[in-house]
DNA sequence: CCAATGTCAGCGTAACTGAAATGC
DNA sequence: CGCATTTCAGTTGCGCTGACATTG
């Protein structure tokens, strides 16, 4: 499948002045689509007393190891003020252990626990199958290239909050 | 290592293999691009003393003409609770006429007026210029394709909020 | 002295709920 | 009477800032 989702049914040369302006921004549609993602998420991972940062936590240990505080904020985005709850309920759950570093003593090394591998692997099922009902209507292919857009997207506009349009 | 299919959905590009289950994550892709969407139109709005509602509501009074408020909120996705808010605004502004439906005595006739039509012009013109800075990675063709599965995923989850699955 | 870290306390906005008053 | 509309009052969650003490 060479990806060749739509060209003829939808009309994009410059002039076609389409009424659908208001819905049919793009800005809009994120919107309204990343609302709704993240309601789904947000439920589903409720149902297992969990919540999207938890996940966002896991992973980021499961996938670079473990790492302080400060560390784990700009792995995940998550602020470094936020992080302190997120990880009081992951310590809570005994999902993570937050040490102070010998090395540095002001630092806490977060390190992933068995049980926190254990309910990563539950969260990635679950969210598997949001995913699913999220992305129910396209096709494969057209996830990946869905994904691949977002990516770059994501990947320009990740240098900071405001950056100018300069060169 | 997790026991996802791998392989066998080889991608157009080669390089979408990573283990990036965590930025990989379409959910947290949407929700980060769609905040900076969000940050953009906000602050691009801001600077010419508008708010992303007052484009909705502009925008979909011209396209679909007068209508009650509650119309206007089933339209535009707005609460109605905080369309009052955003009318206020509006006709603060001389953007939109509210008056009293003879037909129909609860509602309120919402009109937009010359003053508004041209705001929405050039608010037009503004959220013009803030998408090209947001879709600036995208080829045309690509915005098309990005816009079009958008476009896809919000008709799909668009009959009310929850949906079972059902037949 | 300055930089970074963990923590807490608070702010502003936006989505959302509830209920009252009016009129159908 | 039940129902829709406009409006106001209030709640909750979240992104984000600021400050502070501790340590490098």
């Amino acid at each position: 499948m060479t990806s060749r989702a739509e060209a003829a049914d939808m009309p994009h040369d410059g002039e076609t002045k389409t009424p659908e302006r208001l819905r049919g921004r793009a800005s809009r549609l994120l919107a309204m689509v990343a609302a709704r993602a993240d309601r789904l998420m947000g439920e589903g991972l409720a149902r297992v007393d969990a919540r999207k940062w938890h996940y966002a936590v896991l992973a980021s240990l499961e996938e670079f190891g473990p790492g302080s505080q400060a560390t784990l904020s700009r792995r995940t985005g998550i602020y470094r003020s936020d992080m302190v709850g997120v990880l009081n309920e992951l310590a809570e759950r005994g999902l993570v252990e937050r040490m102070p570093d010998p090395d540095d003593r002001r630092r806490n090394v977060i390190t992933i626990t068995a049980q926190g591998r254990q309910s990563l692997r539950r969260l990635d099922k679950v969210l598997d199958d949001l995913h699913e009902e999220l992305l129910a209507p396209l096709t494969p292919a057209e996830r990946d290239q869905f994904v691949h857009l977002l990516t770059r997207l994501r990947d320009h506009h990740t240098r900071r909050a405001a950056h100018p349009p300069a060169s």
